[in-house]
DNA sequence: AAGTCAATAAATATCGATTTTTTAGTCGAA
DNA sequence: TTCGACTAAAAAATCGATATTTATTGACTT
């Protein structure tokens, strides 16, 4: 007996449900950037044992969202422009990268893939699963890279964005910009095989957005 | 009190002993790859905890050296020809860019760091610290690139790909190749500030390498 | 008033034991 | 023989307690 997809309602691990919890506070400004995180505290909060929240933490450093001190525990990885930037440029040329290769192996399968997971998107725009929906979109696309490794860190990069989102607008609201449109664009061009419109188009949707985090940020 | 570097005589935490031992045991091989990796045994062999083991393993996550199941507990990452051309290609693609950023950044300070690793590693040419003294050099070439976490990356990366040299070879040992003759290229330009010229000596020198291990790993 | 140092408090790191979960075997029924 | 349910052994995960390390405080010197 299993789901649809991965979330069951039972959590397996302790230590997968301290991991989840710790990544999603951290995501969304619940543990600030730069905080300390004391073990401890934590433990109360989450209602378990330290060595669970201990190795989530470990965890969380795999994905840049903690940083861990010998000797003197860890922290909420720290936010600036300089990194929110560095983000964005990493990611510009990583799913760059991880797109093109997508296309190049294009198939059937991933198109349907793809189409299903905008529709799904579209489908949830304005609620709380379009933070998800949106993500597997864009996941989506990078999938047919046949790079495993690529698409971790595209996913990865994705994650820590989504942090300054939250801290630059407190939360996935878009502005008056025609996100839909582009989603569109993106999907077309992926599903015509048209990897340079494609990329174009993707790497646009970005700027756009850290354009517009850049100034809502300057103060950091 | 403190060392030179950063290796004092006695290590600071068990974690990090542990971390250090199994990240190299890992990649000179000790601990092949796919390999299950038992806590109980590791504990007795590096003669410490189980926390400590725990911690280090959850920590080498980060590396992409193990992968951590959940509720089955840990193994060494596998090893694959695809996954090797994966981390050739990143590299190719981060280094030029972390490469590129360096020489844009370029001071006087820099090219002092650099020509001092170079030399450091000509001198202990054919002994055991070459590995550590070439990654050094390496490293040093893109330290100036401004951008941490592409340098996190590239660190990575690199240390992935020293598993695959003891993999196909068992050990640093370079071939007939010149590579020394490659190193002074890409110092030179660099120095020079030449960054077409120092990115296609560099990438010039991964792809042979490259192309050598691919043929002693085709069983993989 | 600034700086040291020792004593104390707080937090991290680590250990050893216990609980769950997975894995490997074994036995019998189809 | 093959499949499945059951059992025993192994391993992972987790807990609670202890040992170490770092951070803090305040009296005492210069």
């Amino acid at each position: 007996m299993n789901m649809l997809d991965g979330t069951s309602s039972t959590e397996t691990s302790a230590t997968r449900a301290a991991y989840l919890s710790l990544r999603d506070m951290i995501l969304v400004g619940k543990l600030p950037a730069g905080e300390k995180l004391k073990i401890e505290q934590l433990r109360k909060l989450l209602d378990t044992g330290a060595s669970p929240v201990r190795e989530a933490l470990s965890l969380l450093t795999s994905d840049m969202l903690v940083e861990r001190i010998d000797q003197r525990g860890f922290r909420a990885a720290p936010a600036s422009l300089a990194n929110f930037e560095e983000i964005l440029t990493l990611r510009c040329t990583l799913e760059d990268m991880a797109l093109r290769r997508s296309i190049a192996h294009a198939t059937a399968a991933w198109e349907e893939r793809l189409v299903l997971a905008h529709h799904r998107m579209k489908r949830v725009a304005g609620t709380d699963a379009f933070e998800e929906a949106h993500k597997l979109f864009h996941m989506t696309l990078l999938s047919n890279a046949q790079s495993p490794m690529l698409e971790r860190y595209c996913s990865q990069l994705y994650d820590l964005n989504i942090r300054y989102r939250y801290l630059a607008a407190g939360g996935a609201r878009y502005q008056s910009r025609d996100i839909a449109a582009e989603h569109v664009s993106i999907l077309d061009a992926a599903v015509q095989r048209d990897a340079d419109t494609a990329s174009i188009a993707l790497l646009h949707h970005y700027r756009l957005t850290g354009e517009y985090l850049s100034t809502q940020l300057a103060d950091l």
